[in-house]
DNA sequence: ACCGTGATTGAG
DNA sequence: TCAATCACGGTT
């Protein structure tokens, strides 16, 4: 959650051969450890929640610093950065950054695919994090997650989103 | 409010 | 095997 709420106000970097695109995140979303019922770490077995490392989300178990990406609804492609311990699968889904709003369109205008997951934060992949803005609490809003319904009453309710104020 | 679109998951 | 679901976005 820590890296969630620094996250804001870095800029998002993205390298297509000799040019770039500099976004400031705006938007961003926590997803925290083996409880976390939202979280795709956790599977949702009968009468049972458990974190299960699967092919999908195997990347969320591994080192801090790398790319989660994986598609879903049959069209989108979502960017997430892996910020846990090895072993404690946690992650931060990067929601809007710059003019866009929404995480499958920020995937869409930087060229994000299934191509980046399990990569490394970094130039060597094209895609990376630098400092940016300072964003004061003031100036950010804390809301619970979009779209987790799924996760019960009381994880779908955790204020893990957040959000610059005064986005058009 | 409703649908596209296909990977992932859990049930049989 | 098969059917439901989905960390969404565009259209009605």
């Amino acid at each position: 959650m820590v890296v969630a709420r620094e996250l804001i106000g870095c800029i998002l970097v993205r390298r297509i051969g000799k040019k770039s695109i500099r976004l400031i995140i705006t938007e961003t979303e926590g997803y925290e450890g083996p409880k976390d019922l939202a979280s795709h770490a956790v599977l949702h077995r009968t009468g049972e929640y458990k974190a299960v490392k699967t092919p999908r989300n195997e990347v969320m178990f591994g080192e801090a610093g790398h790319f989660y990406v994986y598609f879903t609804y049959g069209m989108h492609w979502m960017l997430n950065i892996v910020t846990g311990k090895k072993g404690h699968p946690s992650a931060v889904l990067i929601r809007g950054a710059g003019y866009i709003q929404g995480p499958a369109r920020l995937t869409k205008a930087l060229y994000i695919t299934g191509a980046l997951n399990k990569k490394a934060v970094g130039k060597r992949g094209g895609l990376w994090v630098e400092n940016g803005v300072v964003v004061s609490n003031r100036n950010i809003l804390r809301t619970p997650r979009i779209g987790v319904a799924y996760a019960g009453p009381v994880w779908s309710k955790k204020l893990y989103r957040f959000v610059v104020k005064n986005e058009p």
